[in-house]
DNA sequence: TATACTCTATACTCGTGAGTATATTTAGGG
DNA sequence: CCCTAAATATACTCACGAGTATAGAGTATA
């Protein structure tokens, strides 16, 4: 995706020629950026179909077709703030990759990460850019992503079971719960709430490890 | 909500006279059902802004103007959506109200048909109907009721640990957890998934009740 | 049988919002 | 200093869909 212009004429002295159009490409993304960010908090706000993109260009100060300059349509907009979430909760997975605990203290890395992701600005478009809102080839892709997503948990269920650090269980129905309860977040949290997201992940992981019935 | 029409002429012999008003007022009401069990299975399917009422109305072999002879607008017809889902749970909370069981036991039976529930036609709308699709007087109905199933859930937690069968935890933070993995479930479950309400109802408490850590 | 009410259809209105054609400004590169 | 491309705006088009005005058909009741 990343721009693949001004490659015709060779450098004369390094980087000090590139600098102006790197620094052009930087001004380009941190606008699309915010672009994005904007239009992350005002579907999470008002909802994707209560939000016109006239909306979203006079809270950016500009008018639709600069947006459209960014962003091909309102779908890929979406999309792309579906992407910004989930990116965040792809790096929990590769932060934890390596490191050597057992898979029981490494899920709960993830869920704890994953809250913060999902009380984001983020949060809400991540889990809501349902089938229903995007175009076939869209909803493939998207699909695709929180498949891996879920895979990922339901992986370090298996490898728990595996290592002993987690009871035997179903791992498909529980990669569900969890995931389930994390996404609903989305549905709850407001800035104003009490807790911070490292606190609510506390007391969800609480409920997961220990379970309600009395040890 | 019951029509109140025909009481005028006093029936010369007990119920006869007025079965044909009954009959048409049933008539009605079945047919009123059926516009709402469509619309639901309509959005559940498509979601509500891409789901036109013209949509509807063909699904049921009828015209626009006969869909708003049963509803006011299409928001409403949402909300009954919302409610015929409500419903099955707060009928749940009814049945378990006076059994003489300890509170574990008894949010196991909420949590059962609560995945009926939300497994059913108007379980997508019971989740999704958000408060960015209603009218401002609306959302607050529907938050009302939204409300009433948190606290019934959390109540039942909190009177577990009163009674000794529940772990003392977050009640707050649980009920949201355990609420948000059933909400979830309208977001992944199809018709064709091999599990049936009951049995991710079961899973879904093994997680709940013995958690992820060996006993 | 006249009347009134329920139910349904045809054929509209009207606002909104996605997306675009086209012009204008700004800034780099030669 | 001109030329080209990027960035932004004005001012549209166009489709879709919610909701309605109006009329007609069916049916029960007086």
């Amino acid at each position: 995706m990343a721009s693949r212009q001004a490659r015709k004429s060779i450098p004369k002295d390094g980087v000090s020629l590139w600098a102006p159009v790197n620094a052009r490409v930087r001004d380009r993304e941190r606008k699309r950026d915010a672009v994005i960010l904007v239009a992350a908090r005002a579907f999470r706000e008002r909802g994707y179909h209560n939000t016109s993109l006239d909306d979203i260009a006079s809270e950016l100060n500009v008018t639709k077709p600069t947006v459209y300059h960014y962003v091909a349509n309102k779908e890929q907009l979406l999309f792309e703030c579906f992407r910004a979430g989930l990116h965040q909760i792809m790096e929990a997975f590769e932060q934890i990759r390596n490191a050597n605990e057992d898979a029981r203290t490494r899920l709960g890395a993830v869920v704890t990460r994953y809250a913060e992701a999902i009380t984001s600005d983020f949060g809400w478009c991540m889990v809501q850019a349902e089938n229903q809102d995007l175009s076939p080839a869209m909803s493939r892709k998207v699909k695709a992503l929180k498949s891996e997503i879920d895979q990922g948990i339901r992986q370090l269920l298996k490898e728990g079971i595996a290592d002993g650090s987690i009871r035997d269980c179903d791992a498909k129905m529980a990669a569900f719960a969890i995931a389930g309860a994390l996404n609903w977040i989305a549905h709850w949290y407001r800035s104003d709430e009490p807790l911070a997201a490292a606190q609510i992940a506390e007391r969800y992981l609480q409920l997961f490890e220990l379970g309600l019935r009395p040890r």
